[in-house]
DNA sequence: TTGAAAGCGCTAACAG
DNA sequence: CTGTTAGCGCTTTCAA
């Protein structure tokens, strides 16, 4: 296996002392321009880059942030993840993945071993920070750690002196309630999924109820059912439930994509059509959402610009800058063919 | 910030020199019991990690090794990464994945930050290792970067010197005559989606084609249609054209899931059923094919097991142990509703 | 067994 | 503007 070149090789090479390849590396001083163009001929001659373990080592710095995911199956993560790895890179960051499963102990012993990676920065990414009530001892381990490296949360910890980016949920209703407005079919409005663990189903919740006054509709109790999971089973169970035991709803809205596609079979099994008898609205827009039939009319949010927020707002804390304490992300509505037409 | 504490604080601590600290951490050479039993007692205390940058520094070794994937969105690639974080994880190994898109500038750039990063291996999946026809620039490469860091290829290249794990196609032919000859009424079968440019849709075609004639059944062209595009839109566009020109097929054997997702929806639209009107298979299985209605009839692997392969003959070759040049990951067939029983 | 000392490859004062 | 020097935190000879 051929040794690497260092920056000695590449000093005796220019006829000059490593510092002054390492400045023209840094651009941290000043450097006479002929001798830096031949500095720079024979870096780029052998495909020269410094060693980013002795960079590191001695600027305590690696350029990587971890990003701490719940799932990367689930598109919603892996859509954000993708934009987060463009967005790092065009910053010069790395990034390193690490799944927990919701899993708190692995999300604990994955802190630790982005800790002892020396990333820059820890993104946590679903996971304990979409509880709806905050784990103390989680809290208190994100304390400590925040005390060493910058944690950028997305989604919501009580009490952590740490930045949050969010889905603008009251945004979310909103939009949901526009959209009811010039529909006068929609009468019955259920809700299905969504943990009352979460923070995010809750809060929607509250927000749902809330419209619903506002537009003069009905709440049916039985056509509000939170549910733990979010897969596509969960949307099975839901909603075979709600229609066997309560009257029918003109619109549900779903947890998410795929809650949404449990869901529907479970309509279709009642002999029901998607969109003639009942509509079904869901959250996230991910790609999930075209493969079904009809395709899924859903809030989604533009990714592109979520993970851009993310890394930049990382970055900021990583330079000590200043970032909002709070950060919201705008979502819409994209209106495809599960809901009635007018 | 808190300075952490290094080997010096804790040889301080314990009364004797960095070596033997190191010595108790590396395990590399015999230590006094009780000052070991001293040394890791402090070490717990302060639950002290060896900076990985100076140890890789020293090492030349980071335990960490790169993951080349096209698309971390698309399942496939998703579930293997999630097996082989699994598999690396048990080994005391980092990931850093990197999404090249398939495209061939964006893998090189990515190949070269992965090296740079001092990643210990390489591991290429998707994009280049799927061509059917070996890009002769990228293969070079890869060649160059291979007397530095070990490189493993999952899929295929041609007249390189790295170690290659890949699906068993044939076997995956096999398992589909199977279940045709079990099926009476499957006289039609067509083929639908996989690119040309692709080793593993050719490699497929050769032996779909191979094993119509065992079983007697017609070879129809237009049955045969090959698209490069893998996702639903590309299913609907190779399926519609199928049913408004060509007679209609018994059974589709379609590119994969997401493909299989596009056709059914073409085939609804043509007023056929699934499966009595028309049968479909996909490749896969991943989630999205539980999530189809009816779910998928799909060829799957032990992603499990095939991360593990995966990981563990990365870490062989880190440690240049023996590993051999072809690894077969067997298929199975999973039989959910999307075929018509017997 | 153990400690002293020499680096791994690089950056960052500190003089000049 | 440039070279010398002292580390970053750790592993690993080399003697003792």
């Amino acid at each position: 296996m051929k040794q690497s070149i260092t920056i000695v090789d590449i000093a005796k090479e220019a006829g000059v002392s490593i510092s002054t390849v390492s400045r023209v590396l840094t651009g941290s001083a000043k450097v006479n321009p002929e001798k830096a163009a031949k500095i720079n001929a024979i870096i780029k001659k052998y495909d020269f880059h410094p060693n980013v373990l002795a960079r590191g080592l001695i600027q305590t710095k690696t350029s990587t942030i971890g990003i701490l995911t719940a799932d990367i199956r689930n598109p919603y993560y892996s859509t954000l993840f993708l934009s987060c790895e463009q967005a790092a890179e065009e910053q010069g960051y790395n990034l390193m993945l690490c799944n927990s499963f919701s899993d708190r102990l692995r999300e604990f012993v994955l802190i630790d071993k982005l800790t002892h990676q020396k990333v820059d920065a820890i993104i946590l990414i679903g996971g304990a920070t979409d509880d709806a009530v905050t784990d103390q001892e989680y809290a208190e381990k994100i304390r400590t750690i925040t005390k060493n490296i910058p944690v950028l949360i997305i989604g919501h910890m009580d009490g952590l002196p740490c930045p949050v980016i969010n889905i603008d949920y009251k945004k979310e209703i909103e939009l949901i309630k526009n959209f009811i407005a010039e529909h006068n079919s929609f009468k019955k409005i259920a809700f299905a999924g969504g943990s009352t663990k979460v923070r995010q189903a809750r809060t929607l919740r509250e927000y749902y109820r809330k419209m619903l006054e506002e537009l003069n509709l009905e709440y049916i109790p039985e056509l509000d059912i939170p549910n733990d999971r979010y897969d596509e089973e969960g949307g099975y169970i839901v909603m075979d439930h709600m229609l066997s035991e309560s009257e029918k709803p003109d619109l549900v809205i779903a947890a998410n994509d795929i809650f949404a596609s449990g869901a529907m079979k479970a309509i279709r099994e009642h002999n029901l059509r998607i969109p003639e008898d009942i509509s079904i609205l869901s959250f996230d827009d991910t790609y999930i959402s075209n493969l079904m039939e009809p395709p899924l009319t859903t809030i989604g949010y533009n990714f592109w610009h979520f993970g851009q927020t993310i890394i930049s707002t990382a970055i900021k804390m990583i330079e000590k800058e200043e970032v909002p304490e709070e950060t919201l992300i705008t979502p819409k509505l994209i209106i495809r063919r599960s809901c009635k037409e007018q």
